[in-house]
DNA sequence: CTGAAAGCGCTTACAG
DNA sequence: CTGAAAGCGCTTACAG
């Protein structure tokens, strides 16, 4: 079934099937009933591949996610999936391993079908230096700040990774912390746990210590590296009585490392996680975090990218504020 | 940049071109090697849009995910993906909301971009009788079965829920439980938990005790209704000392409640869950739970949408066997 | 308000 | 081994 059959069975011709079914304004009301009539009979279902061919651009924006199994994520996508269809755009959900360059698998996007706009979720600074030039159609990166960059087609919605890491390692000194390990973060500070890390030194600093590796274990940001990373950690450093885990799936990890060493949450060591997913408030106990603000990420994000389409509205850099969520995993020293 | 280009640039005719990109063994080495260094010196990407449109069929196999967060279908989708691209062939993840009918949705999507087959994720038995005749190619209904239907292209990948739920309460029973409680589960047994209701009925009977409304509180398959649902069911009928909950986010839900009623897992209350996911095993306490053979799921359903498509397999049901994983949630009466 | 015709970028029978 | 031509299903200037 295609418009040709359409135009056969109505008696028009193909240009009136396809404004009608466009709903094209030059077209008689009375001619539009009868040709959308005849395309419900027959459900018929236009062929989006010759669609795109000859429209050039397509009305979707793609949201491209690194990593493929994220929660904080996920809330955000569902989201802004969500905001993005009611302004009237389609979207295109494709996920990328760790290991894949965001940017080129863009590069190559945009050339197969000719998005709109992209939004990066979890993509890293240092890759779009490199080769976003490449790149023409408006662009946001989620989560991750792009300030450092001065692309005019790519802006950027996160929270402040280093102030807010800040802001949970200070908290934990205000409990009377004093032995504070950190599950995560590394020297980069190019990518988010390398800005977080960043903040937790400058915590630590104005607490007059310092940040050696004593204090810190990388891992990567998933709950089995979190475990392996607090059991390193703790062993190295047993005098720990707070970690700062740098996402809520690390913290999950960390507790559970915890608890396998015979000790407890928050009663002999306090954490913190980042990200406050739904999760993190159904945890035993109930974690303490700092808490970024999804919704606000994901619909400003497809504000400023629907905005950037249209035309009106040039590249910037918004920086949200998080807040901490009390919950019942660290306790005062 | 198109073929037509680089037909240009290197001298022949775009069939050529179009031959050489494409490995067709009619054309030398040697023009193939010049093309293509061409087409990569310019980076040309073939539009889809144009290749799809002539070709009629994609090289794609679609997996049509309902419910757009689950970290259970989650590792699925992820070692799905892997399998099938190992076995040759592009993916397109689509995710559906719970509400929107995912036979109708597959209907467009044959129309739209022609896949070769389908896997569908979370769907519902019901939903295929009804539509399902529409729909010509391969396909494969994964986590549920669809063994109750009879189409011909449609085969299913599952764990026998009705078996598996069983086997769930008859632990429960083993470790000397007698008031148990069920979190989730309806009568409508064209459903994943309307099978696993029928399993717990008949671990009941096969008690000597009746599952009645007192045993049981529906609830949606996330965290927050297991919260909800447990609260009502423990206040409807304090004596539990045991609660099996249809997932596991469900079970974490159900552990948070019975936490906030100033209770504790497993002194005051056991609790088993179903899936198996990661998290069980580092959530505090460590969950006892039906483990899905996920990797078997995910590898099975690819290689039988696989064979199908190549015409060698008839249409089956697989029913996986699940197993027990023993956290520390359940202790004996 | 409506239609015939060109063309989007590709593939593939057909001819050589 | 290579090329000219037709055609996939749509949209849209152009003409009426």
């Amino acid at each position: 079934m295609t418009i040709k059959d359409i135009a056969k069975i109505s008696g028009y011709g193909i240009s009136t099937v396809s404004r009608a079914l466009n709903d094209h304004p030059d077209v008689s009301q009375e001619t539009k009933d009868k040709i959308k009539q005849i395309a419900k009979e027959n459900r018929f279902v236009p062929n989006s591949n010759a669609k795109q061919l000859k429209q050039q651009v397509s009305n979707c924006i793609v949201i491209l996610v690194k990593g493929s199994f994220n929660l904080f994520f996920a809330s955000i996508i569902e989201q802004m999936q969500t905001h993005i269809s009611r302004l009237g755009y389609e979207t295109v959900i494709h996920y990328l391993n760790e290991d894949e360059n965001e940017v080129r698998m863009a590069e190559q996007i945009c050339k197969e079908i000719k998005p709109l706009g992209i939004t990066f979720l979890g993509g890293n600074p240092e890759t779009f230096r490199k080769r976003f030039s490449n790149i023409a159609i408006p662009c946001i990166l989620s989560t991750t700040s792009a300030q450092s960059l001065s692309f005019e087609n790519l802006s950027s919605v996160s929270v402040d990774d280093v102030k807010c890491a800040k802001q949970a390692v200070d908290y934990l000194f205000a409990y009377g912390h004093t032995h504070i390990g950190i599950v995560g973060g590394n020297e980069d500070i190019s990518c988010t746990s390398g800005l977080r890390f960043a903040g937790c030194r400058q915590s630590f600093q104005e607490h007059g210590q310092e940040l050696t590796d004593q204090y810190f274990e990388q891992a990567h940001f998933n709950i089995s590296a979190g475990y392996e990373a607090a059991k390193k950690l703790l062993q190295k450093n047993p005098q720990l009585t707070a970690i700062f885990a740098m996402s809520d799936m690390l913290a999950f990890g960390t507790i559970r490392a915890i608890s396998d060493l015979g000790l407890s949450v928050p009663n002999d060591i306090s954490v913190i996680g980042f990200d406050g997913i739904e999760l993190a408030n159904y945890y035993c106990p109930k974690l303490t975090t700092i808490r970024q603000p999804c919704e606000n990420i994901a619909v400003s994000s497809a504000k400023m990218l629907v905005g950037a389409i249209h035309g009106t509205e040039q590249a910037q850099h918004l920086l949200l504020d998080a807040e901490i969520i009390e919950g019942d995993s660290v306790r005062s020293l």
